[in-house]
RNA sequence: GGCGGGUUGCCCGAGUGGCCAAUGGGAGCGGACUGUAAAUCCGUCGGCUUAGCCUACGAAGGUUCGAAUCCUUCACCCGCCA
């Protein structure tokens, strides 16, 4: 059995873990089951959460038992963010958004169960215990095992407790559901092991503290470092906001460019955690980005493989087709009619009928713009282009020789914001 | 329950009757420079049928020719006291 926690340091991942040497010793002896909760949130997770899957993963290719539990109950609580209080989403919202996120976890831990006869993952939704649980039980035989004073001590309570925002009482009981999933799971499914985001840390040693005390069972916890970026910013947002795995809320082809047009410093941060290639390759690519950062090695080996991992590899294909189409130094009119609808679909478009709109309202409606406002005010500032040529005048309408072959306008914003427009046919 | 402080645009934070769509900073967006990078500089940064109009400063009312600014009530947050 190879040494899962080596690898793990080495590409950065850990952040912080309970008794290493036990830990090492547990992974060692044989198959640990081990898990990793998911709150519904929103409907889709974002890059942000493939930290947890590459641990995921590299566990289970270890030889491991991958547990995913999606939070059904927690997700109408909510974990307390350092900032404020959590806006509560009704129960049939966060419901479907559990289905969602359950089928979007599958082809990362099931796909390698099928193809390379790993341990298959067991899915689960803390709303099965926590549901029937009775303000009585819950006081009487979780509530009795927290003492408030650690409670309070917990870094995500205390931030709270020293801000203007406070904390409600739901949010302050979230660490006691949390544990309670850890005491569950080691129960119905004999998890020793739960893993996490740092910022969960003082969740993980909840559940370690309350499966001791009731079950008198030793058990362990890894929290992964936090992605950051050189310049401060949170990861993963792009010009269009959160970058999402599901390809409804963010295509391949934006995904695959959130990646590409990562900073050079983060892009030798991130290659190690998120690539899953042997180490030497992972130093060769860093070599490379270092010594002709133009090449962008390290960013395009990010963007190949991730795409790769959360999209397939037929929209992988598509994505880089497309970008080599809308940034190539080529005449568009140049390309045929098949390429660039393909490039333009992937990137997004939109379709219009009968009269042409004007190009500030062909910005909006594809999306480019947010707002009539937004789309004049780029216009204004230089930053529209329609088929590669600025554009001057907000009100313009294309005329006809505008439409490029197979009916379609290629509108810009800014250097990489592309969208495409196709005339119906009919 | 009582007293005091607070709630401003994506975030922080000025503004105490007209010159306020609201100083400043950050983020975002665009331009220049580049490598579809960073840094830097410049511009921009509520919406719309864009030389004009509409909606906005926790919510609802009120005073006033005129309110983010004054008054009343409500909600929420923070602190102190019971």
């Amino acid at each position: 059995m190879t040494d899962v926690l080596s690898e793990l340091h080495r590409r950065g991942l850990i952040a912080q873990s309970t008794d290493e040497q036990a830990l090492r010793a547990a992974l060692a002896e044989g198959p640990v089951t081990y898990y990793c909760g998911f709150d519904p949130t929103a409907p889709s997770l974002h890059v942000g959460h493939l930290v947890q899957f590459m641990v995921l993963r590299a566990l289970q290719r270890a030889g491991h038992r991958p547990v995913v539990l999606v939070g059904g109950a927690t997700g109408l609580i909510g974990d307390p963010r350092p900032t404020a209080e959590r806006q509560l989403n009704d129960r049939t919202t966060v419901a479907g958004w559990v289905d969602s996120i359950r089928r979007q976890v599958a082809p990362f831990l099931d796909l390698p169960a099928e193809r390379d006869g790993l341990a298959t993952p067991v899915y689960v939704d803390n709303l099965t215990w926590t549901e029937p649980l009775s303000a009585i039980d819950f006081l009487r035989d979780l509530g009795k095992h927290f003492r408030v004073g650690r409670m309070l001590a917990k870094e995500a309570v205390s931030a709270r407790l020293n801000s203007e925002a406070g904390i409600s009482y739901t949010e302050f009981s979230y660490q006691i559901l949390q544990a309670h999933d850890f005491l569950q799971l080691h129960r119905r499914h004999g998890v020793t092991l739960q893993t996490g985001g740092s910022d969960q840390w003082g969740n993980l040693t909840a559940g370690i503290d309350l499966v001791r005390r009731v079950e008198g069972a030793s058990v362990h916890a890894l929290s992964t470092q936090l992605v950051t970026k050189s310049d401060g910013q949170k990861f993963g947002k792009s010009e269009g906001g959160t970058v999402w795995l599901d390809p409804q809320l963010t295509s391949p082809y934006a995904f695959f460019q959130f990646w590409l047009n990562a900073d050079d410093a983060d892009a030798r941060t991130w290659l190690p955690l998120f690539s899953e290639r042997p180490a030497e390759e992972v130093a060769a690519l860093l070599a490379e980005s270092e010594e002709r950062p133009a090449s962008r090695a390290a960013q395009r080996a990010l963007a190949e493989e991730l795409t790769l991992l959360v999209h397939g590899a037929d929209e992988l294909r598509q994505a880089e087709a497309a970008g080599r189409a809308l940034f190539g130094r080529d005449d568009l009119s140049a390309l045929g009619a098949d390429t660039l609808g393909a490039a333009l679909r992937e990137a997004g478009s939109v379709t219009v009928d009968g009269g042409t709109p004007s190009v500030a309202q062909l910005l909006q409606q594809t999306g480019l713009a947010s707002s009539l406002s937004d789309a004049r005010r780029t216009v204004k500032e230089g930053g529209a282009y329609l088929n590669n040529e600025r554009v001057t005048d907000a009100d313009a309408v294309p005329g006809e020789e505008a439409w490029l072959p197979g009916g379609w306008l290629v509108l810009r914003r800014g250097k990489r914001a592309v969208a495409g427009v196709q005339r119906a046919t009919r």
